[in-house]
DNA sequence: GTGGCCCTCGACCGGTTGGTCGGTCCAGCA
DNA sequence: TGCTGGACCGACCAACCGGTCGAGGGCCAC
């Protein structure tokens, strides 16, 4: 049968586990993390573990799960917002961002799933949010089109693409970023992002003056 | 012309061995990937690996160096265009996701290295590529400022970074993005990219605001 | 008391891991 | 012809893996 709504335990022992799971599991991935280390982070016994969870995959899910629905609420915030178009994908470019920086272990722990190739345990859980995410986001866009705000012509899927993997990129590569002396906002996301959207809004190209 | 002048020892045996590694390690990464299964799926015994390779990093790094070297070469050719700006951004835009598309083995291994936090293994190596990549584009993007094709008041590196992005995120999931009603390109990238170098170009709103 | 009921643990299991070792095969060369 | 050295392998090793088991201990109802 299913499950209805949430996990039924969830309690002070499982949590424990669950939180020193997820980290080892961002950082390192699945295979990289032995249930030892995981009950020493936990600062519990290994059999313990399997008090709470039947094996090493069902840990695993049960971390997959609550990081997806966490992450989910947290990216919802990213589309509650309202004004002119302008506006809004500001609000949505730093929103998002913001619950990216946020949380980047839940975003490792995704990510890492959603690029696993050879044995994707939860690739439709680790998905999800971001299908909500990219579907609210193309909406946003084409209400924008239809108002008026934004040109007709383009596609409202590689706008929303853009954006994101704007956002992701600069998640995924702050570190790196850093390292560059042309990169000036890279300790600086709101920076980023309003430099990103203006972009995209007005584009890199000198207006044409007879349009 | 055979010889590389680096690595001494490329001969035919241990060119099946990182063949076969280099598509173990993409798929499932450092960890998940024993040796045994690398010698079977090259075709010889485990303890003739360490033939070839002192240990299993060794080999691991030895596939990582190839990689970054064959993608660096591979997204070289990018940037080798001339014409209008116009034209260099599509033909940069086409030949870098054309490269990632060409070889996607090499660039989810590099990518995975540079993701990895536990145990950075060599990252440097892996960022590289992007390194010579972004510098290069930046510069290209900044030429067109100078001759006054493109807008002076927005950053290079922001407008680098989106067009990069841009390209790695339909690489990383056009997979997913099949799926997907609103998405019309998941299987023409060409396509998209150019949608995506029209849009940065011009902008997603419309030039004149409500008249 | 004492019997159940969760937690918690050390000790243990079979299997797999990265890595080693002694030895075979064979082309090249004297 | 015999020797040499690189390519190659089956068998083996200690360590570690995920997972199991039986036993303790605190706690509450009786």
């Amino acid at each position: 049968m299913q499950d209805e709504g949430i996990e039924p335990n969830i309690g002070d022992g499982s949590r424990r586990i669950l939180d020193a799971a997820e980290e080892l599991f961002a950082d390192r991935g699945f295979d990289a993390v032995s249930m030892h280390a995981i009950a020493q982070a936990a600062g519990i016994s290994k059999a313990n573990i399997y008090h709470y969870f039947p094996n090493k995959d069902a840990l695993y899910l049960a971390v997959l799960r609550s990081a997806s629905e966490n992450l989910r609420t947290l990216l919802q915030e990213a589309i509650n917002s309202h004004g002119s178009v302008s506006e809004i994908l500001h609000h949505f470019a730093n929103s998002h961002l913001q619950a990216l920086l946020k949380r980047p272990r839940l975003v490792r722990l995704v990510w890492r799933e959603i690029l696993e190739k050879g044995a994707p345990r939860a690739k439709e859980l680790a998905e999800q949010g971001f299908s909500e995410l990219f579907s609210n986001l193309v909406e946003l866009i084409r209400n924008g089109q239809e108002r008026g705000e934004l040109r007709a012509e383009i596609d409202p899927a590689v706008a929303a693409i853009l954006l994101i993997a704007g956002n992701v990129f600069f998640f995924q590569h702050r570190d790196t970023l850093r390292h560059y002396p042309e990169v000036a906002f890279a300790n600086d996301p709101e920076a980023y992002d309003k430099a990103m959207v203006e972009l995209l809004l007005l584009g890199i190209a000198t207006p044409n003056p007879s349009s």
